[in-house]
DNA sequence: GTGAAAGCGCTAACAT
DNA sequence: ATGTTAGCGCTTTCAC
């Protein structure tokens, strides 16, 4: 046992460690990182000196000597929203199996801070940079900026990987999403089967990233039933809860025809089953509802909402996996995970 | 404009910029850190060099001398909480507004992977380490544990701060935290004010960190307003929607007599504003219903949720400020936040 | 199988 | 105000 006088303000190093154990430098190097095959016995000896010191290798170091920092960088638009928060559970979860740690920094939902986020996380030497979610559709010099910062990190060996976003057009690494608008039509799709037929689209801001996608699958389903497109059914707007309440009560107010809802998002559906409930509409008896997301909300809210899955996590997981691992090729690709209606008591037939 | 045939596989180091810019490295860590005036000319010169190469510092090297990675690590239970996430918020938010990257590990909602993941952190050698929330009680054993970890960390300059959860006896460092019994008080008196005597506590298992100071918050408000406490209005268990749900509806069918719900968590509450609604049992008409932690999930059901809110993102900006730069004193010292009842549409007269 | 020594890119004395 | 230089703690040739 060390002297419990003298307190150890100064951590041990490799030097102390092999002074310790008797060898060199390079035989504790060696034997902790499994390098190259050492005497049993020295390796023993390494371990115990390790044990005995509470040797803790400098990462630093490390990384100086190896120009990997073993980090992968996160970008996300915000840290409380639970579906970007259901990605990065994945991501996490993957990267520490690989003995990876997660940087995350949030843009806090604005899209102006992307390319800040990225540099900080560049200057840091990050080996690998997720851009999970955009928040509003970017502009096309936005995306011109980003798509530079990218080939230039990628030149650098630093790959930037889009997840949980559309494709960038002309990206220089790869893409991991979600079939965005296959789940919109699906979903549009699950309440024509039910028989409605005025369906009203309650989406967010026209900028967000999902929404052009979402609308145009909503788009797709109608004409596919042969049903004919009605501008007067698509409400776009902020998407907070008091917002979309707003919204819907000047919707029934209007006495718009409709016999069911298309939310663009979970949380919009939320508030609309809220304004529904105030106005003694019954769901699904009166109004069908349909979310998209799949949150943790959906089966909290009464009736419990059908939605549309989106696997997060392991969109998360693959994500991860692409930017440490790669995809197999150089080139770069784009790889699209399904989603699929989950059914629980928000639709019923027309 | 630099010749565009050659790629640059290996970035540019401080050397390539000295020599660019006709100085020394000296000067250019100079300039570049603000460590010491140089002439505004040769500052020029430098910031020029800087960005005709796009030499970004190596973070590595810079963090070997100065032996400060400019890191906060984080430990949360879970990614996926919307409680933590909100204390996460903060966090990021004050660390990044102090230059500071956090790298993030979840224990997964096992407080066994508390140790292993402060020792991932730990060989990162990041600056500092906040441990936000336990997810369940600790055993006094894993308590040591902990404390001896963090007294090694303490030791070697590594402040490991508590956030969002209960003080440990003899930590050796600050913990931040918020008034969890003082909230289930009030939460309770709030009922009673309104003339309920009988109020049905629903929690989570016994073995949360939050759960006995709820418990003794419910009954402490009970003693001051003369009600005796009966063991058989407090419902603990899983606090998985359906298994809240169920245990509802056991406490229905069984006629038990209440006139509101003291719901340990939001979340909670949501489960059982959904068994209510099932059972016809109108609120706030019949039944009043109260919550806890007051997150986003609380103004999305109907009726919206009154709760104890709790200064999630306040918190994390408070810990992170602790961790980083102290709390003033070298003392550990612990910090309790405030909470307050926010009524919204929930609860009603007896 | 093991050791000696040369850096990795930076900062911080110490000179001038 | 600026240059020289000695490390920081590690990995990795290159010898033996």
């Amino acid at each position: 046992m060390p002297s419990m006088v003298q307190a150890q303000a100064t951590r041990p190093t490799i030097r102390d460690v092999a002074r310790q154990a008797g060898v060199s430098v390079a035989t504790v190097s060696r034997v902790l990182n499994g390098t190259d095959s050492a005497r049993p016995e020295t390796a023993r000896r390494v371990l115990a000196a390790v044990e005995d010191l509470d040797y803790v290798a400098n990462a630093s170091a490390r990384a100086l000597t190896t120009t990997r920092t073993r980090t992968l960088g996160v970008v996300v638009p915000s840290l409380t929203s639970p579906f970007f928060m259901g990605v990065a559970a994945g991501i996490e979860e993957q990267a520490s199996q690989d003995g990876y740690l997660c940087s995350v920094v949030s843009t806090r939902d604005d899209p102006g801070r992307e390319l800040a986020a990225i540099d900080i996380l560049r200057h840091r030497g990050v080996d690998a940079i997720l851009l999970a979610g955009g928040g509003t559709r970017a502009t096309t010099e936005h995306d011109a900026r980003l798509r530079t910062l990218a080939t230039t990190l990628g030149a650098a060996n630093t790959e930037v990987v889009l997840c949980a976003r559309p494709a960038i057009p002309g990206w220089p690494s790869h893409c991991v999403t979600f079939d965005n608008k296959a789940g919109a039509r699906a979903a549009t799709s699950h309440l024509l089967s039910a028989g409605h037929t005025r369906i009203l689209y309650l989406g967010g801001r026209e900028q967000y990233t999902f929404s052009p996608d979402r609308v145009a699958g909503y788009r797709a389903a109608l004409e596919s039933h042969g049903i004919a497109f009605d501008p007067d059914l698509v409400s776009t707007g902020a998407m907070t809860h008091t917002a979309v309440r707003q919204r819907m009560e000047a919707i029934i107010d209007a006495g718009l025809g409709f016999t069911a809802i298309f939310a663009a998002t979970d949380d919009i559906a939320a508030a609309a089953l809220a304004t529904l409930a105030g106005a003694g509409r019954r769901v699904p008896g009166d109004i069908s509802v349909i979310g998209y997301n799949d949150e943790p909300v959906a089966s909290t809210l009464t009736p419990q909402l059908t939605t549309v899955h989106v696997p997060k996590a392991e969109l998360g997981r693959l994500a991860a996996r692409t930017a440490l691992h790669g995809s197999g090729t150089d080139e770069p690709t784009t790889t699209v995970l399904g989603v699929h209606v989950v059914v629980r008591d928000s639709v019923g037939p027309a």
